[in-house]
DNA sequence: GTCTATAGATAGATAGAC
DNA sequence: GTCTATCTATCTATAGAC
């Protein structure tokens, strides 16, 4: 069943390990083709026999990136002997090396700069691969959400609140959060909030 | 005292007011000098007899956002008859009201086309006209923090938090939170967080 | 299948006439 | 002070030789 690589599929992978690097470090605007062909150790346009557009290339990496992604948080979310901090934890961690800048760079500034067509794939891969499987760890029964959230709401608003934790502009008021410990307590703000829940609203 | 305004002064003023609609909506990289130009009703290079470049008009810009937006939170702070949540409430309002596609567009995704100085400066300007009087607010006694909450890092987290609400891309994944409430239910779960807190951690 | 050459678009910024 | 014309750089994508 192991079928031999032709030497089009390993330029392709080739093509695609190499955009995998460039789009996830600077997103897809700043990320011109020379850049990935110049890691590809190709010309650009030769990029343009195995592609069709430079977004064809960018989703077939949020395809890749994105199945690395649910994997890990799935391997985090079956985790009975942790308490479910630490899975989210650990979970959150993994999603970070995956993406060194924060999911905000690959996926959500990418959005804006796709077709029609383009913009409707990558929310679907980004439901697919981030939301859903997140979703997953809110629906565990030992998790214990806050009564108003439902489990795909909160999954939403952890990968954008940890989004804000790691963009690099964080840093430019002078010190903040993003000096101290990152993981846990960041995640705890965003778990649990920031202000005590008044008696009575 | 009042100082007539020469025509110089006046198209000045003209350039800024039509560099500020724009770059509030599409921020800085999609936003070219002859996009403001023609809303100002002149040519692209008259802007440079004005300006030393585009980075120059954007930190003008930003500096009378700022302004504005210190203003509103300002006057959220001082209003001792509301409840602080209501207070809270209303300043995140009219932060949106004045950025209509959220604030991270305007300052956060503009940070990296900056130069070195830009950068600094766009972090000053961001500190003394967002944060320092967002932390006046969770500096109140009466607004009851998390203990292990510093306000400086509440102001900053409440801020990016509300970029992820805002951001137009929160929708492509589904019906999600956007389509609900936007106001109160969301800053309820920045304040207060998302899940139920455990016993002991 | 990959190359060189280049088309075609758009960007920021400058020169110089008026 | 504003204009027309243009420079220079950079980008995505294509044409066509090899």
């Amino acid at each position: 069943m192991v079928q031999e690589q032709s030497r089009s599929e390993k330029t392709r992978e080739l093509i695609i390990n190499s955009a995998r690097k460039v789009f996830l470090e600077k997103g897809y605007a700043e990320t011109s083709t020379r850049n990935i062909a110049d890691v590809a150790g190709i010309t650009q346009p030769a990029m343009y026999h195995h592609f069709n557009d430079k977004e064809a290339v960018y989703l077939e990496v949020v395809n890749r990136v994105g199945k690395d992604v649910r994997e890990v948080i799935g391997q985090g979310v079956l985790k009975p002997r942790l308490q479910p901090l630490n899975r989210i934890d650990e979970i959150t961690k993994n999603l970070f090396d995956i993406h060194p800048k924060g999911v905000g760079i690959f996926i959500h500034e990418s959005y804006a700069h796709l077709s029609p067509a383009g913009q409707r794939k990558l929310g679907m891969l980004y439901r697919m691969y981030y939301l859903d499987p997140l979703t997953g760890y809110f629906n565990l029964p030992e998790v214990k959400l806050r009564k108003e959230v439902l489990p795909d709401e909160a999954a939403d608003i952890l990968i954008y609140s940890l989004n804000a934790m790691f963009s690099s502009f964080y840093r430019i008021g002078g010190q903040s959060i993003s000096t101290r410990d990152k993981g846990k307590l960041s995640l705890r703000l965003i778990l649990f909030g920031i202000a005590e829940e008044p008696d009575e609203q």
